[in-house]
DNA sequence: CATTCTAGATTGAACATTCATTCTATTGCG
DNA sequence: CGCAATAGAATGAATGTTCAATCTAGAATG
């Protein structure tokens, strides 16, 4: 039983990644089944054993997303510095090379914005990140020996905002990165979490 | 002749305004051509006479939004004090009801993240606006008293960010707004801007 | 003035293509 | 052998675009 489960998730698995690599490229609605199938090696028909129709590919990709934001979020308690883990990661961030996950993350807004099933997980997913982030920059406080926040949801929202934000930039204006930058950016991200 | 340039310069915005709607309804390839001609009140056929094809009304509609963030831009210069103005309408903008341009604006960098064509109309846009919105800090600065800035241009870059990710925050968190949150906004552009 | 003509504007059905999904036949495995 | 996995052609619907037919408005004519 367990490894016919485990082959049923591999094979969920194998068309989830193919499915990301193609929506990526074309988008949701521009990427075909046809085009999932092969990127899957599975046949069109087959895809339909374990997913009842492309909207439920759609979904599975939106709550993995929303899945992997949260363990990247998690992998923050680790660090003996959190805050300037955070602020290092930002830095890092930003000089990943454009070929990583922002078209993805834009279609899924895109979605979002005009699909409510998707929203609602778009939604949801969010409530627990910025949940999370505040807890993760209390707590990176805390260990700093700083006082608490009396604006801390205020602040993990500016930051959120400035992280979305530096990721549209990588599709506005690819050639962004250079070392004033992520200076000003590290700068304002110490202002917000450890003043 | 002018006359006639004006029909078809109106009729060709007729088109348009009703593509904008049914793009940020249904997204550039979810909304038909049908749609789009039920929408401007013209048939099908006719928007052929206009527009090439649905690619070259799509092209339209992201230079029609450049132009107007550019227009947004020129705006400030008649600002008596120039910072605060930016300071004030991101606040203004933060409060914005959530029924504006944000689902055009993703679907147009979806679009930017995979139609080369509008990659280059974007980032040609994004250059000029990130210019533009420079020479307007120094300018609000310089009348101000207050000394040039040598990281301008990283501070510009960040701003452009932060006002980005807002935008997408509207689409995550529709219901972010509160007081604290602008205000800590307002200190963040502060820092930014006038320090 | 009424009628006719002409050229441009306009329509929407037709067309060819593509799509998401279904379903029958085949394959693979225990 | 029987059942589950699998393939891919068939199906019906939807799409972007074309094009022949029709409409409209203004000029020309008697």
């Amino acid at each position: 039983m367990t490894t016919e489960q485990d082959r049923g998730e591999a094979r969920c698995n194998q068309v989830l990644d193919a499915a990301a690599t193609c929506f990526r490229q074309r988008g949701f609605h521009g990427a075909s089944m046809a085009e999932l199938a092969r990127a899957a090696g599975m046949s069109v028909g087959h895809i339909y054993h374990y997913f009842e129709n492309k909207e439920a590919i759609i979904a599975a990709i939106v709550e993995r997303d929303v899945a992997e934001i949260l363990a990247l979020l998690d992998s923050l308690h680790d660090e003996e510095d959190i805050l300037q883990a955070l602020i290092r990661e930002a830095g890092n961030e930003m000089e990943e090379s454009p070929c990583s996950d922002e078209a993805l993350q834009v279609e899924i807004l895109a979605e979002a914005s005009r699909n409510p099933k998707v929203a609602v997980t778009v939604h949801e997913g969010d409530r627990r990140a910025r949940t999370r982030l505040a807890e993760t920059i209390a707590s990176g406080r805390a260990r700093r020996g700083l006082p608490p926040l009396a604006d801390l949801e205020a602040r993990t929202e500016i930051i959120i905002a400035l992280f979305e934000g530096l990721m549209l930039r990588r599709i506005r204006h690819p050639k962004a990165v250079d070392d004033a930058t992520i200076a000003v950016l590290r700068s304002t991200l110490h202002t917000l979490l450890e003043t």
